[in-house]
RNA sequence: GGCGCCGUACCCAAGUGGCUAAGGGAGCAGUCUGCAAAACUGCGAUGCGGCGGUUCGAACCCGCCCGGCGCCUCCA
């Protein structure tokens, strides 16, 4: 039974779909405005994550995610640079689709923007004018708080509490300080819409409850994003939706947490800042190594729990992949004895799945399961010693392939084995020159003249490649 | 001021009432090897920030304290 940590009971509510064998959920993205940094990712692979074990597990999915292609940071962005707001959504757009791509974040099934559902956002709007939940302050639309009484319940808060620690200056024209913008007059030069109360655009909250009903309807089953939102933006979105449809919005509210520098959150104020982009281009490996990497230790951490990034801790990552990879590698060699051990690795492997089910089912608990992996792979491991089969390797290499896939890991044909000219520029000699080198240091061992030999090791080792002599003397390297 | 989170070995990190406190990385010792590498085997917290309490029994529940962080403003 799945269970899972739902912000609105601030406790692991067991999962029941609204409709069975079917989840439709509904994730915040991002304001394209610029680069995305390690939060960004964390946040996507979070829910890329979740969506593909519901998948796993036998649901049918239905995932939305937005982009939020009309905001003040956008307009702000625009205007520094002295460019369309249009193109600055169009670069960072695309720098996302980049980012996402190289962490192997499968685009949701839909992505809406904001821009592209004005009329339902109006729609909405005018149905909150219509039930006295906003009013209108000349070409601004306000939802009124204090129509809703409830508000307050996903951050478990209450209205006074709001009010004692606000920090910033309350338009003085709003009939109550927590009341946000629906709807915003455009000032000449800025993105505008025509609706009934004049050219302008959306706030910032309404534009996820019109895109998330307009695809998943009224209610849905779960509504996801970073921690940060919990407050005002997904408390705003319940208020306005349940408000204009006298239903219940999401049912389970998932939220991640931060991604920390040093136990800081990460802010551009203090400087410890890492964007996708730059930690793609410091990195010394190849691109999709580094992408695994990545993933492999956002992921060894619990989707809720504060996650300290370091490139201590992605380098570990990197060598816990190389243990997993060298053993597929292992793996892919035919066999030279039939061993009498297949029967035991059907029972690890059934185990294994057993637990990695386990895991993920108590609120997507990404380190425990990925612990499952690592224990299978330690038991392959011996068995493999024992002696497997062909068959039974292909069935070992298949299911770690199988329960990787739900996280996205162990689906490369190639660990640093590759001819591709990345590589070439790191090592600096081609796979025929290595195998030179190989097949020479080879009939060196032969003649005995180890030191020629080991000269040849440290050569290549210098430029970054091991060497494994096997025991019927062939030799296996890798960059 | 209000709300909330975290503190488990050298590092990362599961476990949240009951078998000997998962797993990985690093380290040390050994097997294998010409030597390595990889793999395998063994070693490693009598203790889970501290102090009390509840309980037959607590890292897990309760209280207080210490340390760190987040939200309350745009923010994944």
């Amino acid at each position: 039974m799945l269970t899972i940590h739902n912000t609105l009971t601030g406790q692991k509510d067991p999962f029941e779909p609204l409709v069975p064998g079917t989840v439709r959920m509904y994730v915040c993205g991002v304001t394209v405005y610029d680069e995305c940094h390690i939060g960004h990712a964390r946040s996507a692979l979070v829910f890329d994550v979740i969506r593909n074990y519901f998948g796993y597990i036998g649901y049918a999915v239905t995932f939305v995610k937005n982009f939020t292609d009309v905001d003040d940071k956008i307009i702000n962005r625009a205007s520094q640079e002295g460019r369309s707001w249009l193109a600055v959504v169009d670069q960072y757009l695309r720098a996302y689709e980049r980012d996402m791509g190289r962490l192997g974040i499968r685009p949701a099934d839909i992505e809406p923007k904001a821009t592209e559902h004005i009329p339902d956002i109006i729609k909405l709007i005018e149905r909150l004018l219509t039930k006295g939940h906003a009013y209108r302050l000349n070409g601004d639309v306000y939802y009124q708080v204090a129509t809703y009484p409830a508000y307050g319940r996903l951050s478990k808060r209450k209205a006074e509490d709001l009010l004692a620690g606000a920090r910033v200056e309350v338009d003085e024209r709003k009939r109550n300080p927590m009341d946000f913008a629906l709807w915003k007059s455009s000032k000449p030069g800025e993105p505008a819409w025509d609706s009934p109360w004049g050219p302008g655009r959306p706030g910032w909250h309404i534009e996820c409850s019109a895109m998330s009903m307009h695809h998943l309807g009224e209610t849905f089953d779960i509504h996801g994003g970073g921690m940060d939102l919990i407050f005002p933006h997904h408390e705003n979105e319940i208020a306005q939706s349940c408000a204009a449809t006298d239903k219940e919005f999401a049912r389970y509210w998932v939220h991640n947490g931060f991604v920390q520098i040093n136990q800081e959150k990460m802010s551009k104020s203090l400087g410890n800042f890492f964007t996708i982009r730059e930690i793609f281009e410091k990195s010394e490996w190849p691109e999709e190594i580094t992408g695994e990497a990545l993933r492999y230790f956002l992921l060894t951490t619990h989707y809720r729990s504060p996650l300290d990034f370091s490139d201590q801790g992605l380098r570990e990552a990197k060598y816990a992949l190389d243990g997993f990879y060298g053993l597929f590698n292992r793996l892919k060699e035919t066999a030279k004895t039939e061993g009498p051990v297949n029967e035991k690795l059907t029972t690890v492997i059934e185990r294994t799945r057993f637990a990695f089910g386990q895991a993920m089912d108590d609120d997507f608990n990404t380190p425990a399961a990925v612990a499952e992996l690592q224990g299978l792979r330690s038991e392959v491991n011996k068995l493999l010693e024992a002696g497997l089969s062909t068959k039974a390797r292909e069935q070992a290499r298949q299911s770690f392939r199988k329960l990787g896939s739900v996280m996205g890991l162990f689906q490369l044909e190639k660990w640093r084995f590759n001819v591709e000219l990345s590589d070439i520029g790191v090592s600096g000699l081609t796979d025929v020159e290595i195998e030179s080198k190989v097949k020479e240091r080879n009939e060196a061992r032969q003649r005995k003249n180890f030191a020629r030999a080991d000269a040849i090791r440290t050569e290549l080792a210098e430029k970054g490649i091991t060497i494994e002599d096997r025991p019927d003397g062939t030799t296996r390297w890798k960059r």
